[in-house]
DNA sequence: ATGGCTCTTTCTAAGAGA
């Protein structure tokens, strides 16, 4: 089983984009992030024609997350727990049934954060203190979980360009790194980081020609349960993709499963 | 090499992204 994250950047600007991707890689399930539109305007039917099973936890303008799959959904939650008059939506959740047992796939766009003397930069703090409680639980099931998505979070300096230029920001901020280390250390692995040690690039900016000089950042993540990680094959960044015409300024990061 | 994009909106300029 292929399971794939992508920040898509949104859904209405890169439907060609998103379609001509999955019938090249037909990937089983897809977690999209920032897909920009509230649930109505999301163009399932497209999708669905493509042989997926569409699921949305949508927004106006901003956030907005998606699941496809070719499994049918056995559970949907949307929604991270903990705060209840947060009214952005970054987390939607599926369970599927394969070979008798369950998968539990979860697709986060995790706040960005900056800048750091606003506001923002304390909901992302407590938006990840929230996340790792919410994981605490679903760990406590024992079932191959795959936490993915956009992190907005560079893990370490071999995960960026400059690592010096990113000093200070939301994403390399200190206090965002050690709530990162506490998901690691709960038990959930980061699948590229247990597959390879090169350097890896999952964003780069539309400006100042970051693509074309290779300048970019890894902030999209697969994270599994040893219940999942026992079961992974492999990681794919499809970096062609950054590409293509009108593309988003992630790519989809691909975890391939044994079930 | 300090270069400067692309999305959204009861748009037409401004906020957000990272």
């Amino acid at each position: 089983m292929r399971i794939a994250t992508w920040n898509i950047n949104g859904i209405k600007a890169r439907l060609e984009l998103l379609l001509r991707w999955l019938d090249e890689e037909k990937p089983d399930i897809v977690g999209l992030q920032e897909i920009k539109t509230v649930d109505e305007g999301f163009p399932s039917a497209e999708i669905e024609a493509l042989g997926y099973n569409v699921a949305t936890h949508g927004q106006k303008s901003w956030n907005g997350v998606a699941l496809l799959s070719k499994l049918p959904f056995d559970e949907i939650n949307r929604r991270l727990p903990g705060d209840d008059v947060d009214e952005q939506s970054r987390l939607i959740e599926g369970v599927f049934s394969v070979e008798g047992a369950a998968i539990r796939v979860c697709n986060i766009y995790l706040p960005n954060g900056n800048p750091v003397d606003t506001e923002k930069f304390p909901y992302k703090l407590r938006w990840m203190d929230r996340l790792n409680s919410f994981v605490e639980g679903r760990l406590a099931l024992e079932e191959p979980f795959v936490l993915m998505g956009d992190f907005n979070l560079i893990p370490a300096p071999i995960d960026a360009h400059d690592p010096s230029a990113w000093w200070g920001d939301a994403l390399y901020r200190p206090e965002s790194l050690e709530r990162f280390r506490t998901l690691t250390n709960l038990g959930m692995s980061d699948a590229l980081r247990s597959i390879t040690g090169e350097q890896a690039f999952t964003f780069w900016d539309f400006q100042a020609g970051a693509w074309r000089r290779n300048a970019g950042i890894r902030i999209d993540h697969l994270m599994l349960s040893p219940q999942a990680a026992d079961r992974l094959d492999d990681v794919t960044v499809h970096k062609d993709v950054r590409g293509w015409d009108k593309p988003s300024d992630h790519v989809p990061v691909e975890g391939t499963f044994s079930f």
